[in-house]
DNA sequence: AGCAAATCGATTGTTCACAATATGACGGAG
DNA sequence: CTCCGTCATATTGTGAACAATCGATTTGCT
């Protein structure tokens, strides 16, 4: 493989994790629709489901997300009564999120849909284990060099 | 691997895309800054650097990318005289997107570009051809049964 | 020729994504 | 106790993404 051959490779792969990421929420999008929300709100949830209350900070860790996407989504998510945004009283820089009853009412709507894309997908299970290993291999070797 | 540990995995899975997916254009934004662009107008020069003119419509077809998307960053990369955009003699309904003198010059200057990232990252050009035909795998089949 | 359907791109409106900056709150050094 | 640096979040501004819709053109069918 000569020089000019793999930077197109590399610029192609680039280029496929960028659409295939669009391809995901564009897949998921219908699904979420019917809840009302959206796949970034989707991961929040994921988040929440798990263990109800969180902090903007924690959020922003976890998600990879900066407090200039975050604040007005959770603020949309909170007009939308899925949470609830609260100033902490030990600490009154930290913002508490909490999940609420319509949010957690949610997640039993909600657990169809990776079984339904799962399926939809054509994929076998193995397989998706194996991309999802290797996949955090690349993530860990990027992130670590940076 | 039961049930509820495979919708974690898959949500797994398709959060590492997306979160690779904009990691990748964090890498790139300090380099692509240098040349007044960003990413998303990174692959709009890689397909004109090889083919100079180009339409809307392939465009949209290559990248995966809608009017919606495309038409007012190629009118900001106009702006940039990075580009010029001219209605079709032959057909009116079709715009050609012509790259500039300009346009062509940062293509020595982006040249360095994926190798320093692919130095940066850590990874083998091997790992990075199996990945990417792994990725392409799965995309094909996503989109195959959609 | 004449009209319906398809094509291409632009527009509008909503939601991310993120850099840069601002604001207020905490916490430690002196 | 006070100043000062750090921390957590909010705000502002720019640039994607994309659904929905529109306007103009072309093509196909009768």
């Amino acid at each position: 493989m000569n020089s000019s051959e793999f930077l197109k490779l590399e610029n192609q792969l680039c280029f496929s994790l960028y659409a295939s990421s669009r391809a995901i929420t564009r897949m998921y999008r219908p699904f979420l629709e019917e809840l009302g929300i959206t796949y970034p709100q989707y991961l929040v949830l994921l988040v929440l489901w798990e263990q109800k209350e969180s902090t903007v900070k924690e959020l922003s860790e976890k998600l990879d997300l900066d407090s200039g996407t975050l604040t007005p989504m959770l603020k949309r998510m909170e007009a939308q009564k899925l949470l609830v945004r609260n100033r902490s009283q030990e600490d009154e820089r930290v913002v508490l999120i909490r999940i609420t009853e319509a949010g957690l009412a949610l997640h039993d709507q909600a657990l169809c849909i990776p079984q339904t894309l799962f399926a939809a997908s054509g994929l076998s299970a193995e397989e998706i284990a194996n991309f999802n290993a290797q996949l955090k291999r690349i993530i860990t070797s990027v992130n670590a060099s940076m």
